[in-house]
RNA sequence: GGAGAGAUGGCUGAGCGGUUGAAAGCACCGGUCUUGAAAACCGGCAAAGGGGCAACUCUUUCCUGGGUUCGAAUCCCAGUCUCUCCGCCA
């Protein structure tokens, strides 16, 4: 979210920052129903003063006065709150500013290459898709998850189960033990505030899914990635600096409506409703937001690295980031039944754009009171991850090697084969 | 599910109708002292929002939302959360 104090020096400014995005903004309007907002706030602070020094004086010949003055308060209460809303209904909704690095674009053709990692194999065969493997292996069944549940589920068994418990340990393993985050097991559910807070409410209700709870109680919802609750675990504080950086991991599942991509990827487990992932969170000074975010995403591609999965790092473009972030990387993971590479994981810097919406502070060196930066990062999503090892170490006659760095996870097993 | 207790500043914790934005302590910052540090002593220290070039000033905020009152942290109502006891349960 941004501080209407920063936007309100410069409208012109702020809506071509914003422009970046392809967002067309009409700061006419912002503009009007801010003066407006602060022209009612003086009329209202002016009533609240009078009323204030009337009660104070203890002189009961203005105490009828005091009476009506609360009258015509109440209508500017009203009035003031009602154009408050309006203005928060259009902040609420406008994205973090692209950083100064970040290429300007519409979509992902206009993202820009950092560096490929690994070779390609060659097979001497055409490799198979996941599923096909999976499903011949009998490990992954599609119609059990239809029966049960619905389109877009999976029931993931026997060595495939243990491979994907493999491979979320592993990932836990290696960012608590060499890149310093905390291990965190957080709840699955969030409330709407803490929505908000990362920004996945207002604007994409829609690809929530929400739990049905008591009538008037707050609104709750399934996490759609653990960076919700992680990073919200500082809202509403004022943090101490010298607790800086936190960081934070977890593995947890993920749930996502996936509304809007109908069509897309309908085959197989690369776009599921429910799927794991191992997300990373780190609360910083805001001046540390560009270092951390490539200390976090070297976190990320270390994992590609020791499973030996080819991988391009990808800088997004203005067009293709996400609501909150000002700079994110893609990692991008190469999958043989599709020739091409596939993001596994997505790393952002949100500056202070989360904090904002968090009320998430800390004392600066000058003892000002200023926003943290946030940032998050999966590393990686288990369930992408499941498919590159699966492609990517698969054999012709369907079964799969288990890369090394993980076989002690999985009591040494050194290959999935058909029972 | 039943019965009680509570929610106050970065933290602990007083206040229970009128200079209370809120005692005290801790933490933090500055100073004196010290070769340096510690201790001791002195001083400072909430946030959000509005006005002003600025010095500064005004408003709001003691869980949330209503109500009573000229005036509410303090009284009333509703809700949320936390704790204790009983029951149930992975």
């Amino acid at each position: 979210m941004h501080n209407l104090k920063e936007i309100r020096k410069n409208f012109d400014l702020f809506k071509s920052l914003i422009q970046k995005r392809n967002i067309n903004l009409d700061v006419e309007k912002i503009k009007k129903l801010d003066d407006l907002n602060r022209q009612l706030i003086q009329k209202k602070e002016g009533l609240e003063k009078e009323k204030k020094d009337i009660s104070k004086s203890k002189n009961k010949e203005l105490f009828e006065k005091s009476k009506d003055i609360s009258d015509q308060l109440e209508k500017v209460i009203i009035e003031q709150k009602k154009n408050k809303k309006q203005l928060d209904e259009i902040i609420f909704n406008i994205p973090n500013i692209p950083h100064t690095d970040v290429p300007e674009g519409n979509d992902e053709n206009d993202n820009k290459e950092i560096i490929r990692v690994g070779d390609i194999k060659k097979f001497d065969f055409t490799p198979k898709t996941h599923f096909e493997l999976g499903e011949k292996l009998k490990m992954l069944d599609f119609d059990l998850a239809t029966k049960t549940t619905g389109s877009r589920f999976v029931f993931i068994k026997d060595k495939l189960a243990l491979l994907e418990r493999a491979l979320s340990n592993f990932m836990l393993d290696k960012h608590i033990t060499h890149n310093g985050y905390q291990e965190i097991s957080p709840p699955l559910i969030a409330s709407e505030n803490t929505m908000f807070g990362t920004g996945q409410l207002p604007k994409f209700e829609d690809d929530q899914f929400e739990i049905i709870t008591e009538e008037g109680s707050e609104r709750k919802f399934l996490i759609p990635t653990a960076e919700v609750i992680l990073t919200n675990v500082v809202k509403n504080t004022i943090v101490d600096v010298k607790n800086l950086p936190l960081r934070f991991v977890a593995s947890t599942p993920c749930f996502r409506k996936e509304a809007g991509s109908y069509g897309k990827d309908t085959k197989g487990m690369i776009r599921q409703h429910q799927f794991y992932k191992v997300e990373m969170v780190s609360i910083v000074e805001n001046d540390k937001c560009l270092s951390e975010l490539e200390r976090m995403t070297d976190c990320a591609t270390q994992i590609l690295d020791e499973l030996d999965l080819p991988y391009r790092k990808m800088l997004l473009c203005s067009g293709d980031m996400g609501f909150s972030a000002e700079k994110t990387y893609d990692i991008e993971v190469w999958i043989p039944s599709e020739n091409k590479y596939r993001e596994i994981s997505s790393c952002s810097s949100c500056s202070t754009f989360q904090a904002v919406r968090m009320k998430t502070r800390y004392k600066n060196h000058n003892n000002e009171t200023t926003f943290v930066g946030t940032l998050n990062g999966s590393g990686l999503a288990i369930g992408r991850t499941l498919i590159a090892v699966m492609e990517n170490y698969q054999n012709k006659d369907g079964s799969i090697v288990i890369p090394e760095k993980l076989r002690p996870y999985m009591n040494n097993l050194e290959i999935i084969s058909a029972n």
